[in-house]
DNA sequence: ACAATGACTCGCACGGCGTACAAGAGCCCG
DNA sequence: CGGGCTCTTGTACGCCGTGCGAGTCATTGT
């Protein structure tokens, strides 16, 4: 469809399917899209290279999508689809349900950590239906725990944005190291000279360093993201009258 | 400078300055790509831009940086060099001196919203200077509060999580409302469309936009802010040893 | 039966971008 | 005087987003 070689003859060349259904539609751009972008982030998404691989061009995406940032922000909402409010009956679950919520949201940052540079588009696909529909079911968590309407959003906010900020480094680090600029070896490599350099100045840095040198990486975030959640859990629970 | 028109004679045309110091330096180039980035956004800042406002070219700009990452990496050193921590002698000042802290850094990002778009580059600032001494000097004010090591990085990681996470959310709806998509009548109006739509399936979210109906945004941003700053260091110190 | 409309797709062109590369220009040291 | 160092400039390449007009169908109105 995307090669236009020259038919020697009427007869020779393919009778143009008759449009049963338009060869384009959003959802299929929006799924490309996605696609995209997890498997080479962010610099990957190219209007050209979208339409080449949808086997079109780059200017017939225009005509389901206004601009690129729209056709981001609706990639964005798409993925807020993937987080599930658990629903906590009692104030019990409340709990355990709130930091569900939380690894859940991380765990979608992670998957798609090229999240982190569509910020602006993220703004605009807060008013998405998916995005809202989240907004509401953790107004409604935070709610049944035993917060009035503007203290569940207050706390609603804070969690969210616990978990936005680590979950945004972690998934920025993550991104530019599988934009295979280093190996997880030479990040680590490269990391020494300025250690060393800290040294001179910084001898707390360079203890803390010598006690992650030999530790899982990735061990070492899960650890750090389970200590702050609790920490803001207990933050909020405190907050919450007494039973 | 920057312009070649032809002189007629040798005598009109201006002697060349004897170059008694380079006419370009990193200092001056990082400068002007800070005004730049927080005149205009990240959006006005292209090394041809660049070059011009300093009176030369693009190309120019290669021999004194790397390319334009890298600029951006001096950048978001510079700025991270405006948050000071304080010191504090005794645990009953760690908390204030904590949320003094929290405080700068939120103002240093909404002074500087483009940061907002360069996470990438951040991670690799990570390793300068400023940043080096930014972590170390938290990393001591934990450690003057009766944290470990340890844990007082992942303390410290908590609160700034929290920080970066809320600050980016204001930064990043701060800088696209600047750059002048829609004035904040405009945008509280772009609000209102979705949040009828949101009205039938969304109950709380109408109640909660009701609420915040009247309300100036600046001040509600203070609260929330403030808000989770305090649930957020209440974690934290109920791990404290006790005293 | 035919024309008109509307829904899509495509080609072309514009002005911008980052930056590789090579040629200069001014200066210092021999 | 001449070579080399430091720094600046011009040119060029291959990308990018997207406005615009022309083309290609399927459907609808007459």
């Amino acid at each position: 469809m995307s090669e236009q070689q020259s038919y020697p003859s009427v007869w020779t060349r393919p009778r143009r399917t008759r449009r049963e259904q338009p060869s384009l539609s959003r959802e299929q751009i929006v799924a490309e899209a996605l696609r995209l972008l997890d498997a080479e982030g962010i610099g990957a998404l190219s209007m050209r290279r979208l339409g080449s691989q949808l086997g079109s061009v780059a200017t017939a995406i225009y005509w389901h999508v206004a601009n690129k940032d729209e056709l981001i922000e609706l990639v964005v909402d798409e993925v807020f689809g993937e987080v599930k409010v658990p629903v906590a009956g009692s104030r019990a679950e409340w709990r355990e349900a709130a930091a569900t919520l939380a690894r859940d949201w991380r765990a979608m940052i992670l998957r798609h950590p090229w999240t982190v540079h569509a910020l602006d588009e993220m703004v605009s696909a807060f008013h998405g239906p998916n995005s809202l529909r989240l907004s509401d079911e953790m107004l409604a968590l935070f709610e049944a725990a035993g917060f009035d309407l503007l203290e569940a959003d207050h706390a609603g906010k804070t969690l969210i944005s616990y978990v936005l900020g680590i979950a945004t480094s972690e998934a920025a680090a993550l991104s530019k190291l599988a934009r295979g600029d280093q190996s997880e070896r030479e990040w680590i490599q490269s990391l020494w000279p300025s250690a060393d350099e800290a040294a001179r100045d910084h001898p707390r840095l360079r203890a803390l360093y010598a006690a992650y040198r030999d530790a899982d990486p990735g061990k070492n975030r899960e650890d750090s993201f389970a200590y702050g959640l609790e920490r803001v859990l207990d933050g909020i629970e405190a907050r919450l009258p007494r039973s």
